[in-house]
DNA sequence: GTCTATAGACGGATAGAC
DNA sequence: GTCTATCCGTCTATAGAC
């Protein structure tokens, strides 16, 4: 099934631009890359681009097929058992990640970060919401007690009011409160090494 | 210290821009978003804008500085002391963005979200990740479960790989998982209503 | 304070030569 | 298959009249 090196009598040029498009699209999000640029990354005239892929909308769908399905991937951790799962998808989650960034959740979510905004929100971020909270906290964990809240406040605005996926964009205030708040307060006091 | 009405004497056209401002770049992020647009909404001309705030980032910034500051309302939420703390911010965070749109991370957040990626974002959350966990789980609240856990993936990956904020974006994997793990586990099979 | 007019730049997309 | 040339639209930003 290896296939090594480059196969005679076919230019690649067009895997080329693939690659140069996932890197662009990832470093500069979706409005901030464009086709000149990533012709530009890939060594190719603009005009090739659009000749392979059509429009950038195009492209960017094309580029978010990758090999690696991860859903496939999801469905070899859950058939594993229901025991320790959770910190099993999380492992593989974050292992896969760490070590490629070609990935199409990862693009899709850089693509979100617009180059301008990004620095605003981790600013934010620091600031408004971990630096009181590491006061309140005052141990020397506190950072990253801290930055883990942060991660579930964000996903959670993302998933209710950005994504708006049902049934979390829905349900009462006090109800998300009620399941969520549990979670929040191992990560500020809990036993984080349980 | 109520102030109804319109003040006589003082246009409010400012105020005005301002809001249309943070309708706007909540809606359609800080690209999509247009001075022309803005002023539209405004019901004035695009010049007028950047007769008050110079450029489109400046006006950006200063439509991020909101009355309700979250810092304050998050210290506010800490003085109550340690217990029940998790589900108090949560709360208290959602009670503030359900009621009030104008709110700064929120807009943030939505300028992050571009509007032909958001879509797609749904999407592959939806298909990529929920779906396999309902599917694994197989239980009436199965689409909350898997909603949840989606949103502790979620904002693990934005805080570890678009904000990068550390501590938690140079955290070994294993190390992240293994606290984060037990979180994700509650979400999907543990006790919610406790 | 408000608007008209426009400069100046950029990016997506296409036609067509080679 | 690849590139040149260019059209066309859109945007920010400014100068200046009223």
């Amino acid at each position: 099934m290896a296939r090594t090196g480059r196969r005679p009598g076919a230019t690649d040029t067009r895997d080329e631009i693939l690659d140069a498009a996932r890197r662009t699209f990832s470093a500069s999000g979706y409005d901030g890359a464009t086709i000149r640029g990533i012709a530009a990354e890939a060594d190719v005239d603009p005009a090739l681009v659009h000749h392979y892929f059509g429009t950038k909308d195009e492209l960017f769908v094309t580029a978010l097929q990758i090999p690696v399905n991860p859903a496939a991937l999801l469905s070899g951790v859950i058939a594993e058992g229901p025991e320790g799962l959770g910190e099993r998808i999380v492992r593989t989650m974050l292992t896969v990640w760490d070590s490629n960034d070609a990935n199409p959740l990862l693009m899709l979510l850089r693509s979100l970060a617009n180059e301008q905004v990004a620095p605003m929100m981790r600013e934010f971020v620091a600031h408004a919401i971990v630096r009181p909270l590491v006061e309140a906290l005052g141990t020397p964990d506190a950072q990253v007690r801290a930055t883990l809240a942060a991660s579930q406040f964000g996903g959670l605005m993302m998933v209710r009011y950005v994504l708006k996926v049902e049934p979390l964009a829905s349900l009462p205030a006090a109800e998300v409160a009620r399941i969520v708040g549990p979670n929040v307060q191992r990560y500020l006091t809990g036993d984080l090494s349980s």
